[in-house]
Order: C-alpha cells, then sequence, then structure tokens
DNA sequence: ACAGAAATTTAGGTAAGCGTAACTTTGGGA
DNA sequence: TCCCAAAGTTACGCTTACCTAAATTTCTGT
C-alpha cells in the first residue's frame, strides 16, 4: 500500500537498470553482470542482488553466471524510458537553450520524475519530432522504434562521402569537442585515409581535414552517402 | 562516497519534510509532529524518526512532545525548494498547456530532480515571473519573497469588493470547483452576506450569486479593493 | 487536581539498494 | 587436461525511510 506510485510504478534505480541492460543487450548477447557494474557505477555483487530483484518481477531472465536479458515486459518499460530520454534531451535543447552537450545529465534525472503526460506534452511542443538532437531515432508511444542502418565510422572505407547521423550521448567532453569540429549530426564528410590497427581516422569536413580517434570513430555513426569508388 | 549527489545533497524525501515543515509554520509556531504525518501521509512514529535524523543534519529543531521549527540551514533549503515548486507550476501552466488544477502533482515530483540550471533556464523562459499561476508570490533567487498581505475570504466583512490574489494549491478538485465558478487569481468579487458559525458565504462573481463554504473560503486569498460601507 | 483522551515517542521490524570480504564457477593457456 | 585468473555469486552489514504495537507525555474537562 501507501502508494509509492509513480508514473511508472518502477523505482528510478529499476529504471536505471533496464535501460542499461537494453543498451548493452543491443547486440544481442545478454548483459553481463561486470558490464551492467561498471555502466552504473556500482559494485557487481550489487547488481546481482538487483538483476535477482527483478527477475522476481519478472521483468528480467537471469541465467547465473551467465547474463541477463530483458522480458517483454521489461523491454517495453526499457523503452519507454528511451522515448522519455529522447524526448527530454530533444525539448532542453530546443525550447530551454541547452548546448547539444549539457542535455544528457539533465534528462537523466527528469527521466525518472515526469509523468507521461509532461513526456507527450513535449512531443507535441516539438510537433512530433522523429530524432533526438545527438541523431538518435525516439521511439514512439507504443515502442515502436526506426532501427537506423548507419555504421560507425570505423568500419567505413577510405573515399567514402557519409553524413554524421548520431552520436553516442554519454560524454558531454566528446560532445563538446565534436562540437568545436563542426561535426554535428547532419554534418557531411569525406573519410580521407585511415590508419591501421586503430588507428586515427582522417576526415575532410567543410573544407578541413580533421583528425578523428578510433575510440572516438567509434562512436560516431554514419550513413553512407556515395561512393567515392563506385 | 559514491555521490548520492543530486542538485542539492537532499533526499527527496528531505526536501518533503522541509517544504512540509516550513509550511506549517508559517502561522508562527512549531509544526507538529502529528501535522507533518498528515501532510504527507505517514504515520506519526515515521515523522519522529525522520524529524530525528534532520535534526541531527542541523536543518531543523526539535523539541520532543513540542514541535519542529527550521534551522537557518533548513529556513534556506524549504524556501528554494518552494521557488523550484513554483517555477515549475508556473512554466508548466504557462509553456506546456497545463490547466490551471494540474500543475500541483507534476512539479511534485519534478522539484527534486531538476537541476537549478533548469528552474533558471525556465524562469528566464518565462521572463522571471514573480507569481505563479495560483497567484502566491514566487521567492526570488536568494530566498526573499513578497509576504502579500492578503486575508482569507472567511476573514472579510459583507459588502466589500475583493480581487482573489492567491489560492491554495494543494487540492485539484478545488480548484478545478473554483474554475468552473469563474474564480481564478485577479477575479474580484463582493461579498454578500454570511451564514454565521462557520457558514457559507455568499459573493457576486460577474454579475453571478456563488455560494463558497467555509472550508473553501478559508483557502481564498484576497486583496481588499474597495470597502462598501465607507 | 486528576482521570482519561490525545499526541508523541520508543521499541522492534521490513524492504530497497548499496557496500566489502570470501567463496564458486567459468574459461583460456600451457 | 589441468590450473589459475577473471567473472560471478553468496554472506553479511549498513543506511534510509517507512510500518505497527506499546509505552510515555501532555492536555482537557470536571
Amino acid at each position: 500500500m501507501s502508494q509509492p506510485a509513480r508514473t511508472s510504478a518502477l523505482t528510478p534505480s529499476t529504471e536505471d537498470y533496464l535501460k542499461t541492460i537494453y543498451r548493452l543487450g543491443l547486440n544481442g548477447a545478454p548483459a553481463q553482470t561486470s558490464a551492467i557494474a561498471e555502466a552504473l557505477g556500482i559494485a557487481p555483487p550489487s547488481v546481482t542482488g538487483m538483476v535477482k530483484r527483478l527477475s522476481e518481477f519478472g521483468l528480467v531472465e537471469h541465467v547465473p553466471y551467465r547474463g541477463v536479458t530483458l522480458t517483454r515486459v521489461g523491454h517495453r518499460a526499457a523503452v519507454r524510458i528511451v522515448r522519455r530520454h529522447r524526448v527530454l534531451e530533444t525539448y532542453l535543447a530546443t525550447k530551454l537553450g541547452y548546448d547539444w552537450d549539457s542535455v544528457h545529465e539533465e534528462a537523466e534525472h527528469l527521466e525518472h520524475a515526469a509523468s507521461d503526460e509532461l513526456i507527450e506534452r513535449m512531443v507535441m511542443a516539438l510537433g512530433n519530432p522523429q530524432y533526438h538532437p545527438h541523431g538518435a531515432p525516439i521511439p514512439s508511444q507504443d515502442g515502436a522504434m526506426e532501427t537506423p542502418d548507419c555504421v560507425p565510422l570505423t568500419d567505413i572505407p577510405v573515399g567514402e562521402l557519409v553524413e554524421l547521423r548520431m552520436v553516442s550521448d554519454k560524454n558531454p567532453e566528446r560532445l563538446r569537442y565534436l562540437s568545436s569540429l563542426d561535426l554535428k549530426p547532419g554534418t557531411s564528410f569525406t573519410v580521407l585515409s585511415r590508419q591501421p590497427f586503430r588507428g586515427s581516422i582522417n576526415i575532410l569536413v567543410a573544407g578541413q581535414e580533421r583528425v578523428i580517434g578510433y575510440e572516438l570513430a567509434r562512436a560516431l555513426f554514419c550513413d553512407v552517402l556515395a561512393n567515392a569508388a563506385g
């Protein structure tokens, strides 16, 4: 009783776990305890304990020593949180003048407190946007999300003309750095050269040659616009 | 360690207690355990326990069996939360089309999650408003708040012309009812008659005679515009 | 002034979420 | 194949914030 009732019945912590397990599971493999722990900044034994609880609630499937996957219910909850997060980021950037790189932290907190009504009112105020400012797609209310067929910059051969589509939003410094290079979603550029063994990648953006380190390049997802070799 | 760090170092629960103790203490007397318990929907022994903790943190002064008052630190924290709450309500009503009566619930949750930056960006977007939609003053960033010299409708003699200044915002139904009577902050009306012994009060609003129950009248704070008897 | 009612506090308990230390399982290399 | 390191789990403990039941204190009416 006593109504812990928030907009969802899930605690903020639960929502964070689901979101993380969702993200880690995107590649198809179950999320590992240590990966969840690192992503959330929590000790591994605490994760084991919480996963047990989530499993009792029917939100995840846990195979001991193997990993965690979301149930159908857990998946729906996770996608809902992703939607909330991205709507909030878009709103903060578009309507309240937040920098491209500072919305994440704020949305991280608000996503647990905002009601569904607030999120949908923001969507209306924004005119039903499909993408958020970093380029990631916003899941629709029913949980459907366009799966973008874009590719990390690390996988793009020399010579291709591509458009930056989407940038991982976890690291504000990374976003500030990209911003300083005029690399925003929607910007197009050509891959000039690539160093071997996970080396850096040289690209041509707006007439300027830029060097992108391997780690950074992994977070830049691009659409191929034209194949120079073709 | 581990940073529980929110925008303030206070937990949502702590913020709720401070806000409640602040409100209950406005009449000058210390807040009583049972009053806090009822306001927060919590059992009295839980309040005693929490008050003990707040007292250890230096946020309140507790005289056992007598009541609770805010320390200077606690007071500052409480006023800050009131500011956040009222800014949020104003923003939701003004910028996101929320009804006059539905902002409270939403703000109640967001006030714990929003950063100072978000609040100040909302203030900017609103053009530095002094009052929120229910008519209550918004404390300034340094904690100063205009103390309105308005009076509950229950204290206004028959015959006076008054303007509704401010309405207690705790009860959405109450607000909806007032709205249905065209009674909003800024509306002026005349007191026609009063029943004795905490009976109802008849008023004239926009040519219509309305009957206001005593309980409701206690929540309507008014400015006296003209003394009909004078 | 004092008994009973009302308000408050103490005592003892629970669940969520975290931590550390110690043990178990898994899997890769010699 | 077997051993050891890495990953995962169990065991135990802590804090916050709530609960109910049983004292205790304060107040109120006569």
